[in-house]
DNA sequence: TTTAATATATTAACATCGTTTATTTTTTGA
DNA sequence: TCAAAAAATAAACGATGTTAATATATTAAA
């Protein structure tokens, strides 16, 4: 039955080379430069044949979604051999923002797009599976910095929503208005995030 | 010369009718809902005639963007007249979220949206009037709390722009994803911001 | 008041978009 | 080899932003 197999492989890279025409193009030319013809073309095949693959446009962006998070856990996990839980909290933290500035057009559609986001509040039951298991991670961090005497008489639910809402901000912020900001006289993004989570890191005891 | 006054409120009101008729299609149809055509139609005028009142769609979203920022801006001054300096900042990031969350659609435009944030990059010369103003006053609040003894070793930028991020997170996140919270465990976004001031009033010293 | 100039409004068109349907082509399994 | 199933296509639909040619008011000067 190796037959089947192969067929599926070949849907698989279709559906895949779909989805990196799509992704191309938003970098390239920003979410407007996304179109199902303009992706038809690049793989070239007709506009309608992405219908076999992708119930709508938007779903294009949803596969992306997931894709995208799959990224950041990954690299989460990766930060999760420190010990000390400050520590670990803190270099979560880095790398969250690091996935973001390296990865700004997946957390635009993550995060910030309209578009993704609404769809997935139709396609997942308004369950948020893969953001759940990276927001579960953080939770976890949270509830451990707190059983080593951090954020005394504090909820886990308040601080992990902060903890997130302070990385998140810094983040997007600096992807959607990265150009406004060098006229508050912030030139640096690298060394602005830099001291604003020193400043994170004076503050959080 | 009464003529040519009448003539420019005339034009005034035409351009602020779009406006109204813009952010009602904003506000009752979400952005795909806002289209020249159906803006046309809400103010009784044939599409062609909205070019006589701004170049193109975006420069729509641009006048929004506008309007929000002298909201926001009133609302913060409002909050200034608390003379501890320690609570004066943290009022005003009480009142940034407030805004945000009854003017959501607003705060959209001004904050997350790509379409009208692109255009404030060609329109200000990519400077950025309107958010600097209040910018600023952010900035001379942290300044003064630094005078009063908060922030020490600290740079205000720094500490500004992380301020500036935390309240952004937590307003956008809510816009945003606030269904996905439910499933976080988040129900009351009230109560949760509440908490999340909390917390950063008891880390803030 | 009549007329020329100007400002505003409209219509119709263009290219593009997402999506659907009917049709054709390709692939599969017996 | 051939019928059935799957995949790909072309053509169409309604909708979009925008523009250019045209028509209609409105204004200032004669």
């Amino acid at each position: 039955m190796g037959i089947k197999e192969r067929k599926d492989r070949e849907k698989a890279e279709i559906r895949k080379s779909i989805l990196e025409a799509a992704m191309e193009l938003f970098i390239e030319e920003g979410y407007n430069g996304v179109s199902i013809r303009k992706i038809a073309k690049k793989i070239e095949y007709s506009p309608g044949s992405i219908y076999t693959y992708f119930t709508d446009k938007d779903s294009i962006f949803y596969a992306l979604h997931v894709e995208g998070f799959e990224i950041l856990y990954k690299k989460q996990v990766s930060s999760q051999s420190i010990n000390d839980p400050r520590e670990r909290l803190l270099a979560q933290g880095k790398a969250y923002i690091e996935f973001a500035l390296e990865n700004q057009e997946y957390y635009d559609i993550m995060f910030i797009m309209r578009e993704s986001i609404e769809l997935i509040c139709r396609q997942e039951d308004k369950d948020w599976t893969h953001g759940q298991r990276s927001y579960d991670l953080l939770r976890r961090n949270v509830s451990e910095c707190q059983s080593a005497g951090m954020f005394k008489n504090q909820n886990v639910e308040s601080v992990a929503f902060l903890l997130w809402s302070i990385v998140h901000g810094i983040a997007s912020i600096i992807i959607r208005r990265g150009s406004a900001m060098k006229k508050l006289d912030i030139h640096d993004n690298q060394k602005t995030i830099e001291s604003a989570l020193n400043v994170l890191g004076e503050i959080i005891k």
